[in-house]
DNA sequence: GAAGGTAACGGCACTCGATGCCAAAAGACA
DNA sequence: TGTCTTTTGGCATCGAGTGCCGTTACCTTC
């Protein structure tokens, strides 16, 4: 086994502690000594699973960004540009049975609270870069360019005003709309 | 004269005094300490001509919004939907004689510094509103709609992208870029 | 089973942004 | 001069985030 003292508790199991006080008291009522508290961890420890506290409701983008990754590079040559991110899109943002509720409430706090709202841009910027990756692959560009960027840029802004409209609406289809909204995109993008 | 004690400075000179050393020292080195006592005022005062440290950055954004407002509240009904949005954002983001220096240097470090980045998000809500209210009122929705409220999202991740796109190349020219960005839109939304 | 290595833990002190409270300052007006 | 009004700014406090460092706990090696 690994030497070293063991680790008291876990990124997964913290997350789970955390979310569920923020869901309890709210996310800007919740403190990080409350969550270490119920955790039964130092205050100190919560900073080395997480960087910030506005980090936790993300839980492991990174490793979303990988899957998103190799989904994208693995599209066709024979579906077209855009097809191809609605496709993903689609694809990640299809949830397990019974799992929408708790992703409605985990989604809810993250538009509607502000600090979350504000620092959601920084992970944005990382999904980004993924299309604009895909993007540029594709149509022989740097993933750095305009053309790729601004994509990518209008692919996230209609993801983002799905969900928005998706939380507005208790009894609407996330995928319809994320659908609706991607495909809005496809006219001055079909040249492409 | 109005009675009460006068105040010893404005918003605008307290902006000023601010950007500065923004400017010289960085923006996240500069402490908000910094900044009042440059100004010669006391950091409990800083805090009522400003709500926050990132306030700073964006100046009256309430008035530029208001002024928005109007010139597409007077968007002739000839003019088509996305026209009118195209018009107005370059209209918007054309600058004076000789500006284009400092808005450079403003831009980059509220694009390129992450606090800032993450905190417009919470004003470009507010710039998103007054988009979907014209898109709302030429379409005969609410402005809280998901079509006004996507268009409202996809135009302004354009504008976000060429402003990116203006800083990363130096000599580039913003208004082309917000031009050819607004544009792409243009195939989705050409019927409505 | 004792010694040493190693990694997580967590307390402490500190910085910085932000806010509430309140007394002092400063000009207007009667 | 006294009162009213408004800004000011010091003080205390909170909460997020970080550096530092001794402690804890488990491993391996002798």
């Amino acid at each position: 086994m690994r030497p070293g003292r063991p680790a008291v508790t876990s990124r997964g199991e913290l997350e789970l502690v955390a979310l569920e006080l923020f869901a309890e008291h709210g996310f800007e009522a919740t403190t990080v000594d409350d969550v270490a508290e119920a955790a039964g961890i130092g205050r100190r420890t919560f900073f080395r699973y997480f960087r910030s506290k506005n980090d936790v409701v993300w839980g492991d983008f990174d490793a979303f960004l990988e899957q998103l990754r190799a989904v994208l590079a693995g599209v066709a040559q024979t579906t077209s540009l855009i097809e191809g991110l609605r496709g993903a899109v689609l694809a990640f943002n299809a949830l397990p049975e019974g799992a929408e509720p708790q992703h409605r409430v985990r989604m809810a706090m993250v538009l509607h609270t502000p600090a979350l709202q504000a620092h959601s841009t920084l992970r944005y910027a990382g999904w980004r870069d993924v299309v604009a990756e895909y993007v540029a692959a594709r149509t022989g560009a740097k993933a750095e360019d305009f053309r790729p960027q601004l994509l990518a840029h209008q692919v996230l802004a209609s993801c983002v005003a799905a969900y928005e409209e998706w939380l507005a609406e208790p009894h609407s289809s996330l995928p319809e709309l994320l659908d609706a909204a991607v495909c809005t995109l496809g006219g001055g993008w079909d040249g492409t």
